[in-house]
DNA sequence: GCCCAATCGGAACGAATCAGTCCGATTTGA
DNA sequence: TCAAATCGGACTGATTCGTTCCGATTGGGC
């Protein structure tokens, strides 16, 4: 029960990039040094999370990647999905795949579709635009930059 | 996002478990014989199972392991963190722990406590009995042996 | 029209964790 | 006292993860 480490900066890197404008030229680069994340990992990640359609890259000089939606229509299981694969706890909740010794006589299996949900919502329910913004409790600015926004993106 | 395959045989192995008697004579080796779990896996779960407590187990030829609580006192949490460990979903959870490079600047990380415990929540919430009472849809009985009791247990 | 710079994309390597197995320690019953 | 049965810890092989490197592609500048 715990994120890689993929997950982890791939949620870091999209909090980053939620905190610019639309429309503001962003590339891995950028977020790797606000983050501290590795640029070739960061590289990677943005390979993944536009693979899932999470981001739009282009490539060039002028290249670059923005978000495709808003950070209140992307999820945290968005963003863990496209990095992870799909949300699944057990193998045997896909109905295709039966690589899994214990199948026929599993009496635990049925019930694992309504755990799995259960955990998919939980963070299903957790949008991006609530992990970008500050909360009130800790200081808003550590490292000297000032998000552009005091609270919450207009779309919510 | 995944359960590991230990974990997954826990849960396995301790609605089985919930299926005897409270007085049931239970040992590791009925356990994997029932569920088609290795003899040695099986014994290295019970091991971790009864060092978290949910299982008290007795050495010696009359020994063997019980339940000391009820399917309706023992949730799915309990079983992976006994297994897996403490959940949580990233490092920086645990305020004791600094292994994470990117603790200073990141912005995410007061948010991750309440992801945390929507995650922890949503499998606490599933009880043992649950798990362990076979649903309606499904044959109840496929490999012979038929559950001792039709409905749920007694204690709900 | 050509060259250069900047970016994404895929492939390969090293490390860590996990799954499974084996053997020893302990206890009870005959 | 002996023997059987059980739990408990240590070890080995395999899989996956995390990181890094290098090539492919595109746009701007000369």
């Amino acid at each position: 029960m715990r994120l890689t480490s993929l997950a982890d900066y791939a949620v870091v890197m999209m909090a980053a990039a939620a905190r610019h404008d639309a429309g503001a030229r962003l590339s891995a680069t950028v977020l790797a040094e606000e983050t501290g994340i590795p640029l070739p990992t960061a590289q990677k990640l943005t390979g993944r999370l536009a693979a899932a359609g999470l981001l739009e890259t282009a490539r060039g000089s002028g290249g670059g990647l923005c978000l495709t939606r808003t950070a209140a229509e992307i999820s945290l299981a968005d963003i863990i999905e496209a990095v992870e694969g799909p949300i699944q706890m057990t193998s045997c909740v896909d109905a295709e795949r039966h690589d899994c010794a214990l199948e026929q006589a599993c009496q635990v299996r049925p019930h694992m579709g309504v755990v799995n949900g259960a955990v998919r919502g939980a963070l299903a329910a957790v949008s991006l635009d609530q992990l970008s913004c500050a909360p009130a409790q800790a200081g808003a600015q550590k490292d000297g930059w000032t998000p552009a926004f005091a609270g919450e993106q207009v779309a919510s």
